[in-house]
Parts: structure tokens; sequence; C-alpha cells
DNA sequence: AGCAGTATCTGCATCTGTGCAGATAAATTT
DNA sequence: AAATTTATCTGCACAGATGCAGATACTGCT
């Protein structure tokens, strides 16, 4: 029987803990040296096994042009390369290199002790619970994401910027 | 009694679940109009209550110039506003905007809406654990981005830009 | 009052990400 | 085989974020 003071309560800490969350996202894709657009790139990548550069360039919204670069930079960096599709060889498979996903863990690592700290106060059955809803929340999480970009806020103002509108 | 492959599930378990937050916190960060770097800041503002200029700028680790013009950009896009600190007047206190507030919830209301229906799979008893655990990781991760921008990987490459090495 | 220290802002230069449009290569269709 | 369609890459240009250094406004100390 939540009380409305619970409910906003509910509500601060849920936005609290979104916000803590992503500013750790923030802060390890920093530490990692990637940019917004990269890291979400990396994390379709990894979270999909590979895509092809046209899979990333409609699932980031870039075009195909700033997608080629894109990939560049995370190959460079050494986070993912290319390979050769053998059934369409126009194609480009973008997959993850182990070895630039061991890095990604280890920005990670600071995230991992804490929880698990936090963690290790609960009952194994509590974690039980608690994991169970990573499991769950995860493709929530992503269903919001999905929604969002649908309902795409058109990239900044941009000023519509036309041109020569004198 | 978890084997060495629920514990390797585990890991992959809660990597899913902090990359699906992120991109998640990411998408709302387009959709609401700012940048990486502007949505750090307003993240660290709205948890914090306000700042001063010069707060927000060690603590974005950003230089006073470049955070004078990422306060512009918050003020204009009307999330922030500047007001005077009564004590001292050369210091600006940056404080968020409620109505930008409003906008923000907006966008994360995907999220909401979505992690309220995983949460109304669960019992009462549940819900009150699973918000327990939203509480104790919030300062957890808060800790972790800490330590991870303490070991604050010298932003990209950068040259190393030995100033004057001649 | 004068002086040093501090907080924020502005001009200038740079660097990087991105869109756009055309180029190239490969698959598919006729 | 030729034409069309598809997938990725490249040249060019632009916008925007950031660092740096100097300017300005204010505080606190002597």
């Amino acid at each position: 029987m939540a009380t409305p003071a619970d409910a906003a309560d509910e509500h601060v800490v849920f936005r609290q803990y979104l916000d803590a969350v992503g500013l750790q996202g923030l802060a390890g894709a920093e530490a990692a040296g990637l940019h917004t657009s990269e890291w979400y790139a990396l994390s379709l990548i990894t979270l999909e096994g590979s895509l092809t550069s046209g899979e990333l360039a409609s699932r980031t919204g870039l075009t195909t042009g700033a997608t080629t670069r894109l990939i560049d930079r995370l190959e460079r960096a050494g986070y993912v390369r290319r390979v050769a599709d053998p059934k369409d060889r126009r194609r480009v498979i973008v997959e993850p290199v182990p070895d630039g996903l061991g890095r990604i863990e280890e920005v990670l690592s600071p995230a991992r002790r804490h929880i698990a700290e936090v963690l290790a106060r609960y009952t194994p059955e509590q974690r039980a619970l608690l994991f169970d809803y990573f499991r769950q929340a995860a493709p929530a999480f992503r269903a919001a994401t999905e929604e969002i970009r649908k309902s795409a806020a058109p990239r900044r103002s941009r000023t519509t910027h036309a041109k020569g509108d004198s």
C-alpha cells in the first residue's frame, strides 16, 4: 500500500539509481577512450555478437559513410575487426576483438567489485532474486531504448540550417 | 553454491544488464538533445541539487572556459539556470530548472514504464528488496565512477601534447 | 585604499565527428 | 553479358566542443 510519499520516494530512488549507473557508464567509456557513439556501437556489436556495417548504420542512426569512419576508429582502437562475409563479399562483418572486450571488462571492474560488495550483504536467495531481476530488466531497458529511438528526437536543434535562408 | 558456469553466467547477465541500462541512457540523452558531457553534467547537477561553475569544472574534468560554454548550452536548452551566489558574487550557482527536469523525466518514462512492468511480476516483499538494492547500488556505482575517474585515462590519445616540449 | 588571490567569462585556434554525394565493388536480374 | 540494385568506402565541407590565454569582476588581507 504505497502512500504517495512512498511512491515519490521510489521515483527518486530509481532516478538516482539510473543516474548513478549512467554516470558510471560514461566514465567507463571515457576511460576506455571511447566517445558516445563508439561506446554505443560497441555495446550493440557486443550484444549481438557481430553486425554488418549497414546494420550498424541503421541501428545507430548514422549514415553509412559516418559508420565507416566509426568502424575505422573502433578498429584502430583495437575493439573490433572487419571480416569479410563469405556469403556476400560486398558485406563487411564487424565483430568484437576478444582483447578489446577484456579491456572493457577491466574498465567495468570497479563497478563489478562495488556491486559484488553490495550483493554480498544479501542471502543467496535474495541474490538469486536480484539476478533474476537483472535478467528481466535488460530486455526491458532494451525495449525502452527502442521506444525512445523510435520517437527519435531529430538530433539537436540543427537550426534546420536552411543553409541560405539569408 | 555457484558453479563456475553459473559465475560466468552471472558475469554475462550483469554485463548485458549494464549495457542495456547504458544504451538506454545514451538514447535518452540524445532524445533530450544532449551530448555526453551535457548529459553527464546535468546528472551531476541534478544529483547534487546545485553546483557552482568551478565545482562543475572539476567534477567534469573540463577547463573553466569549456565549462562556461557547457553551462551556456544547458541554459539555452532550458535545463539549468545561473543564479548569483549571495555569499560570493564572483560565483555562479548552476541549478536545474524544474521544467527541464520534467523533460528529462519524460525521456526516462519509457524505461520507467517497462521496468514497472517487470517489477509488477514480483511480490511486494520482493519489490521492497529490489528497491533496497537500488538504494544501495546507487552509491556503489558512484564510488565506482570516482574510482574510474581517478585512474583517469588521459582523454583519448591526445598525443600527450606535452605543450612546450619544443 | 591597495594588492594579491579567486571565479567566471571571452577570443582564438584546433580537432573531431558527421552528413552528403559520388566512387567502387559485388550480387542479382533480365 | 549487360543492366540494376545493394553495400561499403572516400573526398569535401561544416558544425560544434574544447583547450589555452588573457580579460573582467569580486573577495579578503594588510
